[in-house]
DNA sequence: AAAACATATTTGCAATGCAAATAATTTATT
DNA sequence: AATAAATTATTTGCATTGCAAATATGTTTT
């Protein structure tokens, strides 16, 4: 070490700027949606795949069933999600939007990956992959290479950890 | 856009899984510690700059001097930390470390940080600023140049944002 | 049929976080 | 000097997140 030393720092610096601004942005949105953070963060994972399991959910946001269940009950006393009991299954629960649900996660800003994915388009190739492999030896170091992503726009990321269902 | 767009999202996805490391290290630290995580780092911030008024100490924190009224309580009930009217204006508290205290913050992994420091050094100086001019791209695009560092293992950052006080 | 398991929920708890009100003190204004 | 205004820390009251443990109901396995 030595002379990287501010190098180095500032890299920290730099990560710990872009999580705060991050929440931040979420914070924004919270505000013009009217909904907490993970409020937000469940309505748009049903979003993205209604109908969807309490549990399902729980898993995909690292939560425990209890405290989904209680977000959840939030979401539904302000008409945006919609519980009904599987006919199929009488334990579980599938939650889905309500039309205003919809429009609510329709308007919902998706600030921080919006600017990002903007951002990042205006790169050039080759500043995008240095960016690209910066970013994976971060993860490296962090030894986060199989932290699943947790909150995409892509609608078709983030599959489900249990097994599908049976035919 | 196009066929950039896979790495985007590996861009992103990889923003996401470090930001969960970060926070997964920091709630490892509060078993460790049992501190939570607001607390450790307000007890981080008053070990790098003690005596810290609460009013200070709250605005580095970016908290409502309430939430950090709060979280000394509880500090302190550990004994952790001690309160002292300060007797030049008997407005102020000054906010200062116990031995238990300093026995605590001493021990306290800084894992996050510490992987980080020592996973960038050990990057050769081409790789180590490629990662740097990455994390700068990552700043400028989420318009956060101006966020101050938080939470930072050096002790000299995160200057007061209050005027000195008068001679 | 009984035991084991799975699913969602309820209850009870602690912590974070804010706003508004309050008490004590200092600084500014008249 | 007296009063008004501003600052500092605190208290109170509230909503939310988050978990663990217990419960109710239903399904699967033995």
């Amino acid at each position: 070490m030595g002379n990287n030393s501010d190098e180095i720092s500032e890299v920290i610096d730099n990560l710990r700027r872009s999580m705060k601004a991050i929440n931040e942005y979420s914070k924004t949105a919270e505000k013009e949606t009217g909904l907490t953070g993970p409020q937000l963060w469940a309505i748009k994972l049903v979003a993205g795949s209604a109908p969807i399991k309490v549990s399902d959910l729980a898993r995909r946001m690292y939560l425990h069933p209890a405290t989904v269940v209680g977000i959840l009950d939030r979401l539904e006393s302000k008409g945006l999600v919609q519980r009904t009991r599987s006919t199929e299954d009488r334990r579980v629960v599938e939650i889905d939007l309500t039309a205003q649900g919809r429009v609510v996660v329709s308007q919902a800003p998706e600030v921080a990956q919006g600017m990002l994915v903007k951002g990042l388009e205006s790169l050039s190739p080759k500043k995008l992959s240095h960016v690209s492999e910066s970013m994976r030896d971060i993860v490296r170091i962090l030894g986060a290479e199989d932290f699943p992503p947790q909150l995409l726009f892509s609608q078709e990321v983030n599959l489900p950890l249990e097994p599908a269902k049976k035919p």
